[in-house]
DNA sequence: AATGAATGAGCCTTCATTCAT
DNA sequence: GATGAATGAAGGCTCATTCAT
């Protein structure tokens, strides 16, 4: 892999989250990371280009370690406590990069390189929903509209992994964690 | 009631949602308002100003809401499901203010202006501990580290209406209102 | 006298010698004097308004002086000496007066009310011309170019006391009177 | 030699004789530089880099000319009378660099960068005291606190020489250089 | 005479991007 | 692949001045 890549990524990812990406500047990049600026745009083309290289490798190094946790899991409980536990371990190992996610997914929805990102989420989504999809039909799980799956099963360990991520909790994101699991499993369990 | 200040804020939220507050510029807010640079100036100091101005406006507005929901609940149930209905119809009837404030929170905060915004919360936080503990104790309620109540209570409806603000739902926030007010309830309850 | 007016010249003043013309705001002065901008501008018409005024009242103070303590001089010693005492006794006495005349006389005689103050100094520099002309044609004191007696008689008081308005000796302006003072009498006095 | 920062200065100085430092703006030395305006940022900092650069560069010009006229006299006369002679050389030659000097010294001797200025200029004049202090002892030099000698000898060429500058004299700066440098002599000698 | 809200032209400075080496 | 000097458009903010009260 590539020296100057990994280095600037790594401090680029400092800045944006110390200052935001706009107060970001390209020469705060090369103080941290020690790569000329020339080089800088030499592998990136421009900064839209560097939010959008942190952004697709956060969330599909996300998404990969997600999908190998529900494979390994073989009931509709396993699976969904799974997806959360998987959910929390990643932002508890990588506090930065998910700030960075959530803090910019829209500008990079928005941005013109946005297509990569939403063929990958649009895979993402398509492999988790065949993982559920027989458990609903076993009426092990509810049958509710397809979108709000989402915000019953992470929508609390999000809340509170935001404020954790803002420094803002008391108690650590890490000891809620079958708090959580078993909170999406009531959530969405029929019976 | 003065209304320059008016005319400043609500252009400047537009400005704000439309391009994002780093890349909304004075001019762009002088020419939505109507109201001359000088005299967004006068009226807030700077640009920092307006965006404080407009976040403490939309949390206490919403807070305020909140504890009169709240006040006219009978019961844990009735305050649990008040208080996730006040926020699901906030957000629905405010989505540009709910916008702004979810996606500046971290801005305010850490401004200079942060110490009136610190003490509204408290406040606010309090009230809420207040109406709630005795059913607690009465257990009615689960005995919980207290910050894991907020995650359960609104994490569903909160990620549900990111997700609808950014206009990627194919549902209505409103619509599931009913069904997050329950999810609620049965995840805090006892028994 | 007008109690606004002697207000305003005086913290303009203070304004002036702290921060410069140019760095001095209305608002500054407003500050600093009690008096409101729209008071200010109802005065002065505008800020050059009142650096003119400045300028013309501390010259005009000074000129005063000196013609008063020429008139009491009897001989062409004692004129001489009492001119370069008479210039140290005001510096010493009016230090923010000198330090403004000194730095703005240029700002007044390339403004457009510059006619006033030109017409004060050519009717100063008259009178004192005819105070010492006779005792040039009576030989007492050396024929020199006429501008170059300014440089003499003044020239050594007026380094000390531009460095000694800076605060850069270690010395007293007025410890050195009559040195200065019997040095300019030197400078020109025949024989 | 640096092309962009000698054109960058000798634009700036025409500026700020012209009109003034603080009314000179960075596009007024844009236009008679010719050098960009991010260049003459990337160059000076700011604005008052390039003021500060000037100022040095002047004072240290004037400063080696006095003390290599100084190392070629062999009297005290000879050396008093040179300083004086190289004063008025100096401003002679180099106007607008005296005007600048002259004016804006204080603006230099209060800033951040003044240390430097302050280290030649202490060198500089324990030169001169050096050169001069075996005369004093001698007893070929009246003597005075310390002070005063500057006042004595270069009063009144300055005196001269700022009306000159200001182009109030009738006469040239130059025509009295003889007058001056023997002025200077007989207020300083013994006997 | 006094007040201070409103105006808007203009300035310093920043910074993404380019390009010659 | 790497470098960093040069560019210039654009933005936040200031401030002298006006004017309605």
């Amino acid at each position: 892999m590539n020296k100057s890549k990994e280095h600037i990524l790594a401090g680029a990812l400092k800045c944006f989250i110390n200052k935001g990406v706009e107060s970001t500047t390209i020469a705060d990049i090369r103080d941290v990371s020690g790569v000329s600026v020339g080089s800088i745009y030499h592998h990136f083309n421009n900064k839209n280009g560097i939010v959008v290289a942190l952004f697709l490798n956060g969330v599909s190094n996300h998404s990969a370690r997600q999908e190998i946790a529900l494979s390994e899991a073989n009931t509709a409980k396993e699976g969904v406590k799974a997806v959360v536990k998987c959910y929390i371990d990643w932002i508890d190992e990588n506090p930065d990069w998910a700030r960075f996610v959530f803090r910019y997914r829209s500008l990079v929805e928005n941005s013109q390189q946005k297509e990569q990102h939403e063929q990958q989420k649009r895979a993402h989504f398509k492999r988790l929903r065949d993982w559920f999809f027989p458990y609903i039909e076993r009426n092990e799980i509810k049958k509710l509209p397809f979108e709000v799956y989402h915000a019953l099963i992470i929508g609390p360990s999000q809340d509170f992994a935001l404020r954790w991520l803002a420094d803002k909790t008391k108690t650590e994101l890490i000891e809620h964690r079958e708090l959580y699991a078993e909170a999406a499993w009531q959530a969405i369990r029929t019976g």
